[in-house]
DNA sequence: CGGCCGTCTAAGGATC
DNA sequence: GATCCTTAGACGGCCG
């Protein structure tokens, strides 16, 4: 940890002056908004716990988040690719 | 399985009911949460092309914060086996 | 390294004579057995690598896989549950 | 999507030909390498089931072999940071 | 049987 | 631009 930090300090210290601020700058920029997607993360997560207390499938919400997601022609191609290995396996 | 049984007929009964509004509900809250998560990542992204145009080294700087990020892991992790080691040996 | 080598022979010797011999050889059977699966999940890798190659979609192949896996019953609960949802939805 | 619709239309024409065996056999090598990887999982729950009869602490010893496993891909990490920071410093 | 852990898949980024 | 690799998310099995 200490090799760690003296490693970091050495490089921002060899950016120089300014430059150094602004690396700085990005860095705690960066690790905020990271921060604010990790409460996101737990408030989706929190919502499905609460969909399973509400006796839904929570397999099945993801399933058709996706699926809204996606293009239609984009699921049917799959589906398409899908039916033709399988019947090629006999399936 | 006798459970999920019950839960799914009480859930097609409930179309077009309360269950159905519910549904939409969590699904609309989870899109619209995805979508600030995915804002963020825009965010972020931007920030990196900044730090590019400056002159800096992206991937060097995503692996600055991936350690200090991992760092109170660590220590943490640390902790943790020396009470694992402890116990052990019986103390 | 070598403080962790000795906080584990520390540890091993510490559980006293036979036990600590015992010890050992459990964690190195689970280490060898490990590593046969580790060499196994790289000759599906390779499987996988040579099925691109002969043009076939990797995706769905591990749907088939995926499939054939699971009892029938199972596939079509889930597709009946996706169905139900999708109606409540109006989708 | 061109490439993709060129195989898929390829594999479709083959189908009770060549490339369906090709395909059966690659899904088959797969399955069977799968069985195998969980035939080792099985033993390797047997020498924990082993081990706690024993008396020893089965999650303490996934602990240290983890340990074991991470520690020369930390020695590796920490070469590559060197490397990426001398680069980052012109060197 | 609910939470935890480990594995596996899929997406995004880096590299050539 | 394609491939490879790393990482985050989803899934199933295991333990308490």
């Amino acid at each position: 940890m200490n090799a760690d930090n003296f490693e970091a300090e050495d490089k921002s210290a060899a950016v120089g002056g300014i430059a150094a601020d602004r690396l700085r700058s990005i860095i705690e920029r960066v690790e905020r908004l990271e921060e604010e997607r990790k409460a996101l993360a737990g408030d989706i997560k929190d919502i499905f716990t609460e969909a399973k207390s509400a006796g839904f499938d929570v397999k099945v919400i993801r399933q058709i988040i996706r699926l809204r997601k996606q293009e239609p022609a984009e699921v049917e191609e799959q589906e398409t690719l899908l039916d033709i290995y399988r019947r090629a396996l006999g399936m």
